[in-house]
DNA sequence: ACTAATTAATAAAATATATTATTAACTCAT
DNA sequence: ATGAGTTAATAATATATTTTATTAATTAGT
């Protein structure tokens, strides 16, 4: 029976099944003894001891040594054994992309970050995307067939089951994680951006404890991610989150989905570059005026920089969707008693600048009550949130632990 | 071994945790036959055989004898003894209580809907609640102690876990769910209103195989309950689903709450009560203007009475509240996508006449794929919703099924 | 440095659970 | 109505798991 506890035919197999519990564990929680295993899971000792061993012979676990003590023979602790496989992350945005590999216990051991990269709907721009994954996995020390599997990250609508993606690649019958795995010539699992950014920050954030959470990815546009009870919420079909479609203000702006009055049309990257250009084109002066009246092309990038250097209008302007943002958080608050909020996404580079409105308007427009219950925190894994997001849930797809 | 599977303090135990199992399957799915179970449970016949034998002598489970046939012998089918014990429920409304009584099968024995009652924040008021609650209970053919347990039913913040009622009969120091406890001497379970109407939805509902729902209370609030992977989802300290405090309008209504701009304001029986009261001061007819002229007070029971008898003003103003509604449903929809929404409470009473706005309103504002995804249905228990989602839920809190 | 107390790991015995074989109860086609 | 095929229930056997006892490794106090 040396067969891996990740074959699904073992399925109804005890042992099979309580390997996979010792995996979780070691996932969440780093490194055990035996005795605390045993505890944790409510089994025996010798039932633990012996599928340690075999994790250990199969490869997946390593034995660390003896602990530091506290009174008493000091127990060997157990962990997961970082070479046991690796898991590749990319993270696919308006006009970059980011890659990424983690090692079996998670910790990640590369990083490519914002290359540029224009996504269009097209086989042309899937292989083009294909052959940058695949050239970013040949130049790693790794070996090639250590790569357990790859996690693709898009925005939009994403069926993570089925593997179709709807709003990018939507490029006819076979499903779009068939036709990635096809030229990188491994798993792949595609998910929705925000609800991987959301798994990452779960896992790796350092309110580990914490089992109801929404994470708010606030970049061009605006989606949400939802923990509950430990788990990540996924819907009927994978679509849950899209708040950025929320009929939240009586505007006539039209949105990219092609209703009006979106949350995002107001509260989102998008909203924020809509505004500043119109503002500049107004005369509102900033220190990006030079570039505009040049004719050239403001991104929410020059936006955020300029931010960064304390610029009235950018300040200004984040200050207004702030406090929209607040608002639609309040929102969000009474809607699920959250123990944590956590703000991500290119917007949440915009730190205190953001935080500050949000604050302000979560005490004017949630029910105290609720409120207080709730913390609100920027993301700690900036930049790294959607790659470390893949590559952390493609992990747990893999491993069976969803 | 003869403890119950009940106690806590065999939680450790895997006999016990397996009766629960047991228990559960047979709460959810009526009767079984023993290989079912075993299959169903990925454990073996002779296991299951022994846990229902023990169950029987226990008194929990009845043999329903040989079943009608599929080829081969005739199974023995199994149930729950729906004399093993009751479980009561109590729903308080605004003006109304309404209380019933389950067997241990789930089955309504009792029901009284209705009764004229007014809350009030005082320990009178409490006193007079558990007087009738007693007197219900001492009228009925089952002996006092076959009630296991009792589940009361409140709009507003209830933290079901501490027992503590924030928004009424909050009185001091102990708990709600023990002052009532201490009159009806009975384990007390207190409840919001809305999560309890969903539960009693969820598991009485036509689609049992529903694993992620949303249920609307629109009385004379709004509040929702959720249910996501198959379990209802409480938030941090069970204060979510408060929909109607969603800052959705630019308005200046204050709502009770205290701020402004709440769903509520636009969207609950509070709404169309205000609303039509407003136009009749307009001096828009109705066949309740003679009422209204003479100086009485016009209810919303007038106003939905009204409405069945096809008041073109009543007509009126619930198609534009079904218009916002929709609106707000748009946004749950694109949050959650669920398999299904049911619409409950006391406007549920409006039938198509609210329901063919809000499927219009859904269709202008929510993502298509989405909502595609999404049924929309009236509640099938009508004025017997609370009463059964307090009732089933004190079960399941009861038998530790949540 | 030695002993009592504490925790871990292992071994042996006891218990629980699953598998397999056997018997029972039924349907359906001939 | 008879026997082949099917499913259920039970009995016997084999396997898995836990409990208890034993040994090992360590700390803290004297």
């Amino acid at each position: 029976m040396n067969t891996s506890f990740l074959q699904k035919s073992y399925e109804g197999n005890r042992s099979a099944s309580l390997k996979k519990e010792i995996i979780r564990l070691l996932v969440i929680g780093g490194n055990y003894s035996i005795t605390d295993i045993s505890k944790e899971m409510n089994t025996s000792v010798p039932t633990i001891t012996k599928l340690i061993v075999e994790l250990i012979s199969e490869g997946y676990v390593l034995d660390f040594g003896k602990q530091g003590t506290n009174g008493g023979r000091r127990p060997n602790v157990y962990g997961l054994n970082p070479d046991a496989g690796y898991f590749a992350g990319v993270d696919i945005s308006k006009d970059f992309i980011s890659m990424g590999v983690i090692n079996f216990k998670g910790e990640m051991t590369e990083f490519v970050g914002n290359r540029e990269f224009v996504m269009e709907n097209t086989i042309e721009s899937l292989d083009s995307l294909c052959s940058i994954i695949n050239s970013f996995l040949n130049k790693l020390s790794i070996p090639r067939d250590k790569i357990l599997s790859l996690g693709v990250n898009l925005s939009g609508r994403v069926n993570s089951e089925s593997g179709y993606s709807y709003s990018f690649y939507f490029l006819g019958e076979k499903p779009l994680s068939m036709l990635i795995e096809e030229r990188v010539d491994c798993p792949v699992y595609i998910e929705n951006d925000s609800r991987a950014m959301t798994y990452g920050e779960f896992m790796m954030g350092s309110d580990s404890h914490v089992k109801n959470m929404i994470f708010i990815n606030a970049s061009w546009g605006l989606g949400i991610g939802i923990i509950m009870d430990g788990r990540l919420y996924y819907g009927k079909s994978g679509f849950s989150g899209e708040y950025g479609h929320f009929p939240f203000f009586d505007n006539e702006i039209i949105c990219r989905c092609g209703k009006r009055g979106c949350l995002e049309t107001g509260v989102s990257g998008s909203a924020i570059h809509r505004m500043f250009t119109e503002r500049l084109k107004e005369g509102r002066v900033s220190m990006l005026s030079g570039k505009f009246n040049n004719g050239l092309e403001i991104t929410l990038e020059d936006i955020m920089d300029a931010l960064q250097k304390e610029d009235v209008l950018a300040i200004e302007i984040i200050e207004c969707v702030g406090n929209e943002m607040g608002k639609a958080i309040s929102g969000l608050i009474n809607l699920f008693n959250p123990e944590l909020i956590v703000l991500g996404g290119t917007l949440a580079a915009a730190k205190e600048y953001i935080m500050l409105p949000i604050r302000s308007a979560i005490n004017k427009y949630s029910l105290i009550l609720v409120s207080k219950d709730t913390k609100l925190k920027l993301s700690r894994l900036g930049e790294k949130c959607g790659v470390t997001g893949a590559c952390m849930l493609v992990r747990s797809k893999t491993l069976g632990l969803l």
